[in-house]
DNA sequence: TTGAAAGCGATACCAA
DNA sequence: TTGGTATCGCTTTCAA
């Protein structure tokens, strides 16, 4: 292209540098070249340019399941804290499985990427990120940590959010016994909050209800079909249950309907507070997270890692949204 | 690197020969190199390899909102049906925008992609499309058109789609007056689908409550406001909805359990069948459009398209989920 | 079987 | 202010 951009009598030299740098270049060349290169529909090779200026424009975002709505918000977010300086996103799915994300790590690499954004699978290990510190190459860990490993991470602040259910239920709808439901068993996310879920309950002298404390797959027909052996066994009901996440709470409440159980006796506060939670029925008390927030943070903390700059910002604070399910009272009905 | 790997005495030829070509290098050379580069962590850069090949192993996925799980499960789809060619994924959000399409779809022109996918945005029209075109990047359309341009589309079949509800909901459930509820007023999905429907209602003589088919915007919240308006104004309910997509059917289920309108007063099918729609309560009935082989099958229909084969591969059937919303009985409880 | 050299499309240094 | 030329990392003839 540059060949036949000189087709007007200048040398490659002189077209690259009066399609970008302005100084040092005739205004009046510089609009010539410009308008030639438009008319002739010029586009320059980004491979080339990057091959020859090692310049890093493109960012990894590697994520078990962007089906998940809290990480499809945080890509967005991510997506949003990024494109002003013109970067592009790589995404994978990886499915939660290490050899595709192994897989995809080392595409990653190939693509000399300017850093991964990574949302790890389950059992990831130091080892597993051993070829992106070899190749340098920034990353900023996203929820999941990993064991071994002293990468930055961003993440919601398990305890705060665990303090802000705990004490809503407690402390303001009087709970005595409770449970926390669901999450993957030896997930990151889980282990936190059960940490700070039984130092809480233990502090406060309320009850734990193990069984109400089980682990689930983030999937509401899971959720669901847990919470019904539960409901059909005789088990107690705990006052309240604090749900790892607003999908698994969707499969709760379902079950919660089904047996005909109000908020008033089992009270629900859950997590993520994703847009469906203020609309189930009964509408879902949720802790949010502001999951955008964490996604833009986490693209700003990479940025930072990029220029080698200090990292400043911090993460919105997680927040209560009282609606139904915890017997806060009606949903407020917008209505026009 | 290379320079680095011939540090045992070879050229860079023969060292790149011996990494991939397994002919024309001797077997103990070969392994000796791959040893000696496995030892160094050598990685190939890809951009140079792409410089110098012209090969192309990247598609571009564009899409309004990654939010939305129908696009979400067709993004899954579609890399599920691209990982086996190496091929890499590079996604953007439009937020149906158009500005940001044409500054994101410039961004995939550069960088050389192989093909993209694309949900158009609100009001593309093809001089948008006009610079792929140019660079002679195949496109292949999901679910909305785009005027003047003749580009291949995989999309969801309107048509039947809503014959599938309208037939259960008119035959089987005996209405006799319907609407169709919600989608973007000028988006080809909505009219594709109110052309079907309302061919339909004119044919088998079923009438059209015209309040009640109104367009609204893929969001809960805001289908359950409008419902909520329809809902209290003087507006004589139809006897059945089709709903444009389970987001919104969400929000209107919600509307209706709000005045207690029970499915046999006003049955509910949805359209796409989300996860989620077996569990909401009353549990949604849903044409099942299979988003993920929708992603798969545009997936392929592009790599045909890539190498220029005819593509032969067709589009799963949609099919009808029973449950509550329309009147069908109470969903399957699985109960372990 | 291996090596030398050209070239992919751009940038950047140094002269002119 | 412009042009010549080396270079980025790799592949690929063509000879040796």
């Amino acid at each position: 292209m540059q060949t036949v951009a000189d087709a007007l009598g200048l040398s490659r030299a002189t077209v690259s540098l009066a399609l970008r740098d302005a100084s040092k270049i005739a205004e009046e060349t510089r609009l010539r070249v410009q308008a030639e290169a438009a008319r002739l529909g010029y586009i320059p090779n980004r491979n080339a340019v990057r091959l020859r200026t090692q310049q890093r424009n493109v960012i990894g975002l590697v994520v078990p399941d962007i089906t998940n709505p809290v990480v499809a918000e945080a890509a967005i977010g991510m997506q949003m804290g990024l494109e002003d300086r013109s970067m592009i996103v790589l995404l994978s799915n990886t499915f939660d499985d290490l050899t595709m994300q192994r897989h995809v790590l080392r595409q990653l690499v190939e693509e000399q990427v300017a850093g991964v954004l990574l949302l790890p699978a389950l059992g990831t290990t130091a080892v597993e990120l051993e070829r992106l510190r070899a190749a340098r190459i920034p990353v900023v860990l996203l929820n999941r940590a990993v064991p071994e490993s002293d990468l930055p991470i961003v993440h919601v602040l398990d305890a705060e959010i665990v303090g802000i259910a705990f004490e809503h239920l407690v402390v303001e709808h009087g709970a005595q016994s409770l449970g926390y439901f669901g999450g993957i068993g030896d997930a990151g996310p889980r282990i936190q909050r059960m940490e700070s879920f039984s130092r809480l309950c233990a502090a406060e002298d309320v009850r734990v209800m193990e069984a109400w404390s089980a682990p689930s797959p983030s999937s509401a027909i899971a959720a669901r079909e847990l919470a019904h052996r539960l409901l059909g066994s005789a088990e107690p009901l705990p006052d309240a249950l604090i749900v790892h996440n607003d999908i698994i709470a969707i499969g709760v409440l379902r079950a919660l309907n089904e047996f005909s159980i109000s908020p008033s006796e089992l009270r629900v506060v859950s997590i993520d507070d994703v847009e469906l939670a203020s609309i189930t029925t009964p509408s879902l008390s949720s802790v949010s997270i502001h999951p955008r927030d964490l996604g833009r943070t986490a693209g700003h903390r990479l940025l930072a890692a990029l220029s080698g700059e200090v990292f400043d910002g911090a993460l919105e604070a997680p927040s209560l949204a009282r609606r139904e399910s915890c017997g806060c009272g009606s949903a407020p009905v917008a209505v026009g």
